[in-house]
DNA sequence: AACTATTTATAAGA
DNA sequence: TTCTTATAAATAGTT
């Protein structure tokens, strides 16, 4: 859709690219974001730059993480369809974000080289900033948009709790300590067990 | 780009929702594809059908995985940087308070002594701990009686936010689908008008 | 699934 | 980066 037509191929110079990828990138994200609005559906796009510079757009049905999540949930029968490999990588993004993991790692402080602590600072605000992030989906809202996903974060939480404090009013027992994270874990183990 | 223009807003069939689902993703699919293609990048685009099934499509460069690896491998500042520009001068005129820690104390790291290093590892902690005891308000119940705190704590939040959201819909009756930096446009000049 | 009148995206150039 | 414009491409409504 230019004065000729353009063959799909790498183009070759760099910057070629961040031209184009500037271009198409707007118009890219124009039509995910009119999808999504048109169709009320789940979406979610990742683009790097050629620069590197990440960017996303999400429908504003479900935040992205949620989309992950639901990604992540899908069934081994269903990634296969696609033929996606194991789900060993997707795994370890996972846990990344999982602070439960290694909490006693960042509760005690190594005393001798400059260089372990630093390192066990910088694992500390990695661990830091993931806090923050998933308080956020509780407590952090700007706009009515995010009002409305923090709302569906604590409704859907709350019908959680409710539906398992009948379990524990029954059944007595069972210890319970569910976050997101751990529960997208879970389901990993799973779908890999299935595998 | 068809015989009349087309509202961007929810479809209101189910019918006409998936027609157009169907037409649009073709298109959107082939574009991020070619773009992938164009300029050599990573891209991932998770689609879900107004029907709940998924579909996604990656540049050829990188798998899935790799993809949201890099993603989840974002700092948290650079996740949240695109909320933050846009939201930054809104703040200013809403004077919105944030729970959240102020997030430049605990990303600087002093590289000198090892007296430091301590001082700032074990500030670092504390604040960590605070939000770890924050987050369990939300997550965490072994018992019934936990349990029933949890309730209690996830119940008022949600009467905050929906009351909350009352007061942003009021003041926002801003163009509903436009993208977030309209609608802050939007918010910026009526909040001049207000002022 | 196809068709086509229109709208929309965008390649090249400034 | 931004704008302009000729042209290619996508698609809404229809068959």
């Amino acid at each position: 859709m230019g004065r000729v037509k353009l063959a799909i191929k790498t183009i070759e110079t760099a910057v070629g690219r961040q031209v184009t990828y500037s271009k198409r990138r707007a118009g890219l994200e124009k039509k995910a974001q009119e999808l999504a609005t048109l169709c009320d559906i789940d979406l979610l796009l990742i683009l790097f730059s050629p620069a590197g510079k990440p960017s996303w757009i999400n429908g504003s049905k479900s935040p992205p993480e949620e989309v992950l999540m639901r990604f992540a949930n899908l069934s081994p029968q269903d990634r296969a369809k696609r033929k996606v490999e194991a789900l060993e990588q997707l795994k370890r993004v996972f846990k990344k974000l999982d602070h439960n993991v290694n909490v006693e790692d960042y509760t005690r402080v190594p005393t001798n080289s400059i260089e372990e602590l630093h390192q066990h600072l910088q694992n500390l605000q990695l661990q830091f900033l993931h806090l923050q992030q998933r308080l956020r989906l509780y407590e952090t809202y700007q706009t009515l948009e995010e009002a409305n996903s923090v709302e569906r974060v604590l409704q859907k939480r709350l019908e959680e709790v409710r539906s398992r404090k009948q379990q524990l009013s029954n059944l007595c027992v069972a210890p319970y300590n569910e976050s997101m994270e751990q529960q997208v874990l879970f389901l990993l183990r799973r779908s890999m067990q299935m595998l």
